[in-house]
Parts: structure tokens; C-alpha cells; sequence
DNA sequence: CCATCCAAGATTGTTTACAATACGGTATTC
DNA sequence: GAATACCGTATTGTAAACAATCTTGGATGG
């Protein structure tokens, strides 16, 4: 998520054993786990390896993304709990300082728990899950879109507005936030991609 | 899904080692797997259990899926290839013959392909295999509805109408088809628990 | 009679060793 | 000189043994 492996990139178990302190057995397990989302590659009797994401299958997890994400802003209870919109405020704070002091790694988790929050409002477990999962899956395009200091700065914004619409209770206007707030990341993956590899290239990573 | 475990019924590792022949490694990623996936309740160092779904979960899911089946047939490029419309009418006599039958693992396994092959239409990876994902979470609930033979003739009956339906690329139908057909199970499934535990319990299944 | 404690058995979690497989380089053959 | 066979090494896949944990049943004491 933050950049630091790349496509391609072979994860040897014992060397991830003793970066985790852990054993062969639960390595295994998270490699598995990690293939079926789509972040390792694993080749039988050879190993795993960093999966890249093509920007077709970018393309269709956002499409996915969008309608899910929309979907939950849709059913959430109005008016939303003064409790709800404090604990959201209070995230965008820790995220917006993390945007200004650069730190990349509290950017994403406190972002990540904005959202969490946000969706979780709409009360239905099984969505709030489905969309953790796809998010999931994009994690490693991340680092492309955040290494733009506006993109960062953009979000912050957004995340402002969410709660303004939020707190008078102007749906549309959420539905309308969620859907552009969502745009910017798999662009800018896609327009790196393009001006690494090509605009033809469209199969599936190797 | 052929209701042969019954919740809270206990998964014993070495007991499913000896009937899948395979070693204890693969039986407890099995496990793992299936923990995510919400049709195994797992206690650390006190093991799995078959876990039940209540009411609530039971629509949650189903409101999500109808979301993303929906959104599946949307996006179906209209018309549909002869040779697709084929491979739906072979999947849907094979499922047919089955429930004349009664084979209900065929039964079930046809119906599996048939829904597959037709969201499968839709041609984006990542909606396909989120759909697929929801349906395994249900997967156990199904021999309830399967239990009575007019519920797997009207499945039969709304499998013809979809395809005639795609053969004539009338998409508003073919929606309205998609959700009638999701209605069923869950029905049954909330009466029979209903019949069982009482109205009231909407608390998570121990 | 009830609560508590303890020991035996069952089961999971971890470690280790070993077997199977795939890759890369070197020698061999034509 | 090129293709091929071979062998050592690195890595994964499997098996077995061991350690840790929990449950159960009965004994003990109040």
C-alpha cells in the first residue's frame, strides 16, 4: 500500500518469516489469503510474487466501487447521530495533519478508518464488508495517486464536504461526493501505467 | 449447501483430514478460507464449527446481491452472441432434467454454472466474482429452499423467461427477473428460522 | 448438596525435518 | 558451436512430532 514492493517482486516464505517473527504455517496462510485477493501472484512449486494490477481490472474494481459505495451513502439513516459526525470530524482532523506533516503511513490508515466509519453508518454488515474488500484489492495503487501532494490535498476536502452534507443531510450531494471521490486514484494509476508500458497494453500482469 | 452439516456442529481437523485425504495444513486453510467467507465460526485453540446465519445477515446479504446482480444485467452488452445463448439453454435443460430427478447436487451445481455463465455476460471480472463471492456466503441456506419441489420449479420457469428475455435484449425484463428470482430463498430461509427459534432472535448465531 | 480443584484426554497451534519440484549452470555429445 | 542431459541449490509442499490450550469428569472439601 505504501509503495515499497513492487510487481514482480518474489516473497520467499522464510524470508517473510523472519521479517514477521512467525512461522512457515501462518505466511503460508496470508499468502494464500493475499492471492485471493489479488494482491500475490502464487505460482505452484515456485512461490509467490507481487501481483501488479493492469488498468482494465483497476477500471472494473472502481466500477464495482462506485456502485457499492453509492449504494451504502444511499441507505444510511438520516439524519446521521451528532456522535457519528464527531467521530468522522474527528478522523478528517488526524488525517488532514497527516496530510500536512507528510506522513504517509498515518495519511493511509486514518483515511482508511474515515471510511470505515462513513460506510459503517449504513448499517448493513455485509456491504460495509464487500466494500473493505474491494478497497482492499486497489491498496497497492495507492502510492501512485498519493504522490501528488494536491491529490492528498483534494481528499482532504472532499472528506470536509462528505461531513457538511452529511450533517444537513443532502444526499445527492453525498452520492455526488462519493462518486468524484472516487475518480482521481485509478486515473492517476492508469496515466503512470500508460507512460511506463504504453496505452495498448491491456492484459493481465505477468 | 446440501444442508447435510448443521450449524454449531463442531469441524474436528484430523476428522476432516481422514475424509478429504489430505494433511492437516490444507484443512486448516480450509478453515481459514471459510471463517472469511462466514460459513465456519472458528474459537482459537478450541476449533471450527459450522456456523448458522440468522435473519438479519440472511437479508443483508441478499440486499447487496440483488444490488450487484442488477447492476450485472445492466451492463450486459446488448445482443447477446447466439453462441452464449446456447451454452444457457444447454446449462438450463441439464439443471431442468435435474430437478425432474430430484439430483439435487446436480441441482444445485447446474444452477451454480447457469448463473455464472449469465453474469458472466457482463464481462467485468471484478463484479463477477464479488456476486460469486455473496452467493457462497449463502450457499448453506439454499436446501431450504430447495426443500420444496415448486421452489425448484419456479427457479426452472424463471430461468427460461431470462433467457428468452436476453434473446429478445429486453433489459427492464431481465432485471425484473433478476430480482424476483432472489426473492424466494431468503423467504423461506426466515420462516423456517422463524418456525424454529421464534420471530424475536436477530442476534448473531453462537 | 454445591462449588472448587485437579488430572486425563482431546484438539489446536507450532516446530522441525524431510520429500518433491523447479531453476541455473556445467559438462557432454553430436 | 548448439542442443541436451545432468546435477547442485533454492524453494515449496507434506508429514510427523511436540507443545500449548481447552474440556470433561470425578474427587475433595466446605
Amino acid at each position: 500500500m505504501l509503495g515499497r514492493r513492487l510487481p514482480r517482486e518474489r516473497l520467499v516464505e522464510q524470508d517473510l518469516c523472519d521479517l514477521f517473527q512467525t512461522h512457515r504455517g501462518d505466511v503460508r496462510l496470508a499468502l494464500f489469503e493475499l492471492e485471493k485477493k489479488g494482491l500475490v501472484e502464487r505460482i505452484p512449486n515456485r512461490g509467490a510474487l507481487v501481483r501488479g494490477l493492469t488498468p482494465l481490472e483497476v477500471m472494473e474494481i472502481y466500477t464495482v466501487r462506485e456502485e457499492l459505495e453509492v449504494m451504502a451513502v444511499r441507505i444510511i439513516p438520516f439524519p446521521v447521530h451528532a456522535k457519528d459526525i464527531e467521530r468522522l470530524e474527528q478522523l478528517q482532523r488526524q488525517h488532514s495533519s497527516a496530510v500536512a506533516s507528510g506522513d504517509l503511513l498515518t495519511v493511509f490508515y486514518s483515511n482508511l478508518s474515515f471510511h470505515r466509519v462513513l460506510y459503517g453508518l449504513c448499517g448493513n454488515a455485509c456491504l460495509i464488508e464487500t466494500i473493505d474488500l474491494l478497497a482492499q484489492k486497489v491498496y497497492g495503487i495507492r502510492s501512485y495517486a498519493n504522490a501528488f501532494p494536491e491529490q492528498l490535498d483534494r481528499a482532504r476536502r472532499d472528506h470536509l464536504d462528505m461531513i457538511k452534507a452529511l450533517r444537513g443531510s443532502r444526499r445527492d450531494e453525498l452520492v455526488a461526493l462519493t462518486r468524484r471521490h472516487l475518480r482521481p486514484s485509478p486515473e492517476a494509476y492508469i496515466k503512470a501505467y500508460e507512460r511506463r508500458f504504453g496505452k495498448a497494453d491491456l492484459a493481465p500482469a505477468h
